[in-house]
Order: structure tokens, then sequence, then C-alpha cells
DNA sequence: CTATGGCACGGATT
DNA sequence: AATCCGTGCCATAG
């Protein structure tokens, strides 16, 4: 269920077009938005529109094709899709207790100001949005507000309880605990959203928090206890529930993990450039393929700017024309992209529905050569549009597109189950025959890369672990 | 002596 | 052409 804009690539192609396409390809998203960004405000030839009207019925048009009402056709130097801000892309609430992924490559950077806009655009009512954009747009580099509610409310010329309310709603959104006045209270925050009650461990954190939060962040566990009048042993077990689970500078936070941030971590948020989700509606129904862009609206070459051609004098015309080339250039060279990003989606999700629903065992290993000879472009166009891109998977991780093409994902993860249910530590070559029995066949040195890469300790080592846990 | 990690080579992939 | 990946050989730690 993707929109298809097909055909497009029948359109001879000059080699100015190959190459722009090509440098646009292997930009993200984001960085995609800010190369539109300022090609519009370079070139005057270009225009972006929220919506785009119908020429014959003059009612909006939501998607590409024939309008819908009045069925005439659109003329097809137009305009490209770009999505609606409603279906940008909204991570779920679960994802911050569950494990945390390791896989993360750096995706896309982005501002986290828009990032947090975006999520709240359904939610919030006209009149509140520029308190929203004044808020976010003021908080500190740890997402903290930099100014008390009742100075926003007289800055934004609106009244405290409007204020709260959005407020609170960014409280809300990912990450979590954002526009508060400190960590404490970004702390508390988190805990609330992490659902009531199902943690035992969160009543006494929220006490410890509320309590005794400077002992806290000293680490003297003792004096709390002796104050509060509980065990030592339960206040450590608290205090590692909220180190472990909550993060007390949400602006430093990272996609799927509540984890403290840590030297050597790019402080990065990710962003999916592609979500592959399930109709929730229908059962085992279709894969849905969006990809989304972080600017809404209808990018196309200004038809009054065409039209005004004729009129230029005689040194404006070359700048005008080479103007009006470039648009039209750019606006093709995106379509273009699109139309690739989607065909090869499209040949992904139907290919790797196994490992799509149910995990990294069922990742039939493809190289992009074949995708490339599927689909009928150069290699190096695939490797391009598989470059730094991110995937939001149905289960709410986000990878990155290449690891598709990881040939060896699938044994890796076979590995880690044979570990994880071993009864004693096995060692690299007892892992080895076992794979060979299953019909994988890889050599003793290969079981200790993978190993390696997993972060699994060799036998050795792991039976201390676990001599350790026992005890 | 055994299990493992380092280095480097050759073939595949990009 | 550059890079990645699986593997074999060898040194080393236990």
């Amino acid at each position: 269920m993707f929109r298809q804009t097909q055909d497009q690539s029948l359109r001879p192609l000059t080699t100015a077009h190959l190459a722009q396409t090509m440098s646009l390809l292997v930009l993200s998203n984001q960085e995609l938005h800010d190369r539109v960004i300022t090609e519009l405000s370079s070139n005057p030839a270009l225009e972006l529109l929220d919506e785009r009207i119908c020429p014959g019925c003059h009612k909006p048009l939501s998607s590409a094709g024939p309008c819908p009402v009045c069925s005439r056709q659109v003329e097809g130097e137009e305009p490209i899709v770009f999505l609606s801000p409603r279906d940008s892309y909204r991570p779920s609430r679960k994802r911050t207790l569950e494990d945390q992924p390791l896989d993360q490559e750096p995706a896309a950077p982005e501002d986290l100001s828009v990032y947090v806009m975006r999520q709240l655009a359904a939610d919030l009512k006209p009149e509140d949005r520029n308190v929203a954009v004044y808020i976010l747009a003021s908080l500190d580099e740890d997402g903290f507000l930099t100014s008390p509610p009742p100075y926003i409310a007289q800055a934004t010329r609106s009244s405290l309880p409007q204020v709260m309310r959005v407020i609170d709603l960014i409280y809300k959104a990912d990450p979590v605990g954002l526009a508060t006045d400190g960590p404490r209270q970004t702390l508390l925050v988190q805990l609330d959203q992490l659902g009531e009650g199902e943690e035992p461990h969160c009543e006494l954190a929220r006490q410890l928090l509320r309590e005794s939060f400077s002992e806290l962040g000293r680490r003297e566990y003792d004096k709390i206890a002796l104050i509060l009048g509980i065990s030592p042993a339960a206040v450590k077990e608290a205090a590692a529930f909220i180190h472990d689970n909550l993060n007390p500078y949400p602006a430093r936070a990272y996609w799927g993990s509540g984890r403290q941030p840590q030297p050597g971590d790019s402080n990065v948020y990710h962003t999916p450039d592609v979500m592959i989700s399930r109709n929730p509606s229908v059962n085992d129904g279709p894969l849905m393929v969006e990809i989304f862009s972080s600017i809404s609206g209808w990018l196309r070459v200004n038809p009054l700017f065409r039209q005004a051609m004729p009129e230029a004098n005689e040194e404006q015309s070359d700048e005008w024309s080479e103007h009006l080339e470039k648009a039209n250039l750019f606006v093709k060279c995106i379509q273009q992209r699109n139309n690739t990003m989607q065909r090869l989606m499209g040949l992904l999700v139907s290919q790797q529905s196994d490992f799509i629903l149910e995990g990294a065992r069922f990742l039939i290993p493809m190289t992009r050569a074949q995708i490339a000879g599927e689909i009928g472009v150069h290699e190096s166009t695939i490797s391009r549009a598989v470059a730094n891109k991110s995937v939001a998977m149905p289960n709410g991780r986000i990878i990155p597109l290449a690891k598709f093409f990881d040939r060896s994902l699938s044994v890796r993860d076979r590995i880690k189950e044979i570990v994880e249910n071993e009864s004693k530590p096995l060692t690299d070559d007892v892992i080895a025959s076992l794979l060979q029995e299953e019909g994988i066949k890889i050599a003793r040195r290969t079981v200790a890369k993978y190993r390696a890469v997993e972060g699994i300790l060799p036998a050795r080592l792991r039976g201390a672990r676990k001599l350790s846990q026992a005890a």
C-alpha cells in the first residue's frame, strides 16, 4: 500500500539529471530536507505549496495522480509527494522499557524542537501552537525550561493554564520528560509515563525522587534508608531502577532506550527515513511502507515564474532560464529519488516479510547487486539508496537500512540463541559443529568473530558469570 | 594441550 | 578501486 509514481524513469535522463539524482539519493530524509530548504531560498523558480489545488475544480488534492473529484489529470512536470504532518512518525511509548538495540548506527540528526513539534501537531489546538513553539525554542540543551511558566505565559500573551496544558503535552511526547524545570521533575514525569504500578520499584522510586533527591545524587543510600526507614538494599534497587530506566536529561536521550548518555556515544536523535508498519485494523494485513520527509507540502516549479519568462529583459533572461532549468531538474531528481526509494522498499518488504515480522533469524541473505538487477538500476544506485537511511520496523525498532543486507545477521542471531539456552558454556568449536548440523557451515574462527560482534563473552568467562549470578 | 584473539590473505561486494 | 568478510595460521593465556 504505497503510492507508486511509476513510469517516471522512462523519461530520458540527462547526465546532469543523473548526477544530481545520485547526490540526492545518498541523503537521508533529514539531509534532504535541508537541501530542499536551501534550494527553495536560492531559487525563485521553485515553490512549496501547503496543499495542492486542482486546476479543474479548485479542491485540494491529497495525493498524486488525477484529481479524485473531477478526475482531471494534473500535468506531469508537477510536484512531488511530500507527506502531510499527520503521517509523521510517532514512537510508541512502550519502547522505553524494552531492551535496547545495540545495533543502532548514527542516523539523521534532527532538531529536537522540530521533532517534538511534529508529534504535537495533531493534538495541539491552533491557539496553543505558538506557545508550544516558544517553549520548545527556549529549552536549554538538556531539555529544561529556561524560564518559569508564568513568564512564558506573559511572553506569549497567553494564560497560565494554557501554558501548563501545552507543557503537559510536551511531557508526554518523545523524548518523555522534556520541558521540566530540572532533572528531578523529568525523572518523575518519566516515572508516570512508565505505566502505573506495573513495576514494584515505581512507588519507592517516586518517593526517593520526591523526598531525598539530593542524597540520591550523592549516592548516600544508607543515609536515605535511615531517613525513610527502609532497608538499604531496597533503596539501592530503586536507585538502580531509576538509573536503568529513566534519563534525567531528556534532550540527550536515545531512541528506544532510557539509558544514560555515555562517553563515546554520540548524542543523536534517530528519526527513521522509512517506516514499515502493519495495518492494525486488518489482522495479518499487508505491510505498509511510508517514506518520510520532514517537509510537508508540494514542491514544484512555480508556474507564474514560468509564465513570466518571456517578459524578462536581456540581462535577466539568462539568469531566469537558469533558475527555471535548475528548478525543473531539482524537482525531477527528487521525484526520481522517491521513485527509487519506493521501489526499493517495495521489493524489500515483499522479499523479507519474515525478517520484518519475525526477527533477525529470518533475514534471507541478499546483496545490493541482486536488488539492482531486479529493479533495473545500477548497483551504485542501490548502494546510495541504502546508505544513511534508517527504517522503523513494525515492532518499533529503528534499524539502519543496511541491515537488510547483512549476510551474517541470521547466523549471529542463531548463535545468540544457542548461547542463551546453553546449560554449560559451549566453546566456539562446539557451536560451530552445532551450526553445521543445522546446515550452516562456518568455520570455528568465524563463530568467534560473530560472538565478538554480538558482545558475547568467550566460553570460559561465561562460566564465571553464571557462577556469580548463582551466588 | 585447548580455546581464543590477532594478523593477514583472497575472494566477494560495493 | 576500495572495502568488507570469512578463513587459516600462529602466538598466547589459562
